[in-house]
DNA sequence: TCTGGGGTCCTAGGACCC
DNA sequence: TCTGGGGTCCTAGGACCC
């Protein structure tokens, strides 16, 4: 019996799973979640997929199979994800301690002091089933030595349809087996880029790449290849750290839903993200020490001139008050702008995070951090409240016209008084 | 016409130092 | 004519993840 045990517990098709908790006419219906701005699909339930929707795939092009198939199209609703994510991530843990939340749809468990007095696979089978029936998601839990193949495991359990959608590759022979047959590109850790060198290496399975020696490995890739091979084999090399800790930067950036041509728009759009950036800086307790500004047209198209441009801007000292950010940010702005260009998109990503609490002062003196802080946190509190942008700055704007696309968003249901979900009885 | 957003980690290469 | 070598730090960019 191995010493370590991971459980990766993935909600299914989750976005999609979301909404369908609050909208039961959804199950058993071919629907997608589509990005930001109704771009592209990012979550497909399995009938969706079974029509041949791909992930990422531009809205554009899945219209004819939208039409055919009356699909239901749903553009994104992040705090009602973010919310469900919570609940989920709590059921689970009341059931093990300890628990790594790896994104807002997966958990990492680790379950080595379980198995001593559990029986793993019975037990996770155990919280799936309790989990969809405490929060309507459901999931499948993988489970294995390392967390490299509890990923492998949780994908088995995803397309084999496990009767239980629970996965346990316990043996070396069982591991061997299922690796054998798993594509390369399907590994965590395994991109496009790296799948093809691998091919042309002449490997074709996950099985060929865990046969990798060091020496090969260490020639050809960097560090995380040769973590990930022993990760296939077994030998976790990856920490488990169950503290959450605070993001090294934090971007905040978005597409327009229409073409922005004036500086006025774009220093509206900027002061709004960089509100949003300031506002997630001081959740963490953090102060930035510069930020970087980015703008660019679209990208794609060969029918316009593409122009994108990036700065990086050094604080007289770290702070985490909007005003000083939006400040610097407008002036930033006005330098990379071009007049004449289109633009799509831009944002803005705070750098060189330190902690508020030992921040190094203004050498002069000029920045008054009681009244800061105070006048931060009470904007923090209202909008924490009463909703977002309760109270902005009038930098921000009001109109916002190039504010994005999202024609079929669903309600706020757990999030917003105004939009709770309403219950007739007939 | 229409193609997301928010992260992490690693490496190469330049600047600089002694 | 010959023109060091080893180290650190920083940044941009690539690759990957969900």
């Amino acid at each position: 019996m191995p010493s370590t045990i991971y459980a990766l517990v993935d909600c299914n098709n989750f976005f999609v799973s979301c909404e369908r908790v609050f909208n039961p006419k959804l199950c058993k219906r071919p629907v997608v979640v589509l990005s930001n701005n109704d771009g592209c699909a990012i979550s497909r339930s399995s009938e969706a997929k079974a029509l041949g929707i791909p992930m990422g795939a531009p809205l554009f092009t899945i219209k004819d199979l939208v039409r055919r198939h009356n699909v239901a199209i749903l553009s994104s609703n992040f705090a009602l994800y973010a919310d469900l994510s919570a609940r989920v991530m709590s059921v689970i843990a009341d059931y093990v301690p300890e628990l790594e939340i790896y994104s807002i749809d997966e958990a990492f468990l680790k379950l080595s002091s379980l198995q001593q007095s559990y029986d793993v696979h019975a037990f996770c089978a155990n919280l799936a089933a309790k989990l969809e029936q405490y929060t309507g998601i459901p999931v499948s839990i993988g489970i294995a030595p390392t967390r490299t193949l509890a990923k492998v495991a949780n994908h088995v359990a995803k397309t084999q349809n496990q009767r239980d959608r629970v996965c346990y590759l316990a043996s070396p022979q069982q591991i061997q087996s299922v690796l054998a047959d798993f594509k390369l590109g399907e590994v965590w850790g395994v991109g496009r880029q790296t799948e093809k060198k691998l091919q042309v290496m002449g490997m074709r399975t996950a099985g060929d790449l865990a046969a990798m020696t060091e020496r090969t490995s260490k020639a050809n890739f960097n560090i995380v290849m040769w973590r990930t091979v022993q990760e296939l084999n077994g030998t976790p090399t990856i920490n488990f750290s169950d503290n959450i800790v605070n993001k090294q930067q934090i971007m905040v950036s978005r597409s327009f839903g229409q073409r922005v041509t004036e500086l006025a728009d774009l220093q509206q759009a900027v002061a709004t993200y960089a509100s949003m950036a300031c506002e997630k800086l001081r959740a963490q307790n953090s102060v930035a020490g510069g930020f970087y500004i980015f703008l660019h047209t679209g990208l794609h198209g060969a029918t316009e001139t593409i122009y994108k441009n990036s700065g990086y801007i050094t604080l007289a000292s770290p702070s985490n008050d909007t005003r000083v950010i939006l400040n610097a940010a407008k002036q930033a702005l006005t330098e990379l702008f071009k007049s004449g260009y289109r633009y799509k998109k831009v944002g803005i990503i705070l750098s060189d995070l330190g902690s508020a609490a030992n921040m190094q002062i203004d050498l002069f003196g000029h920045t008054d951090l009681a009244h800061s802080e105070q006048l931060m946190m009470l904007m923090d509190d209202l909008n924490r409240k009463f909703g977002r942008s309760t109270v902005q700055f009038a930098a921000a704007g009001l109109t916002k016209s190039w504010r994005m696309r999202n024609n079929h968003k669903s309600s706020n249901y757990t999030s917003s008084w105004s939009e709770l979900p309403i219950v007739s009885l007939k």
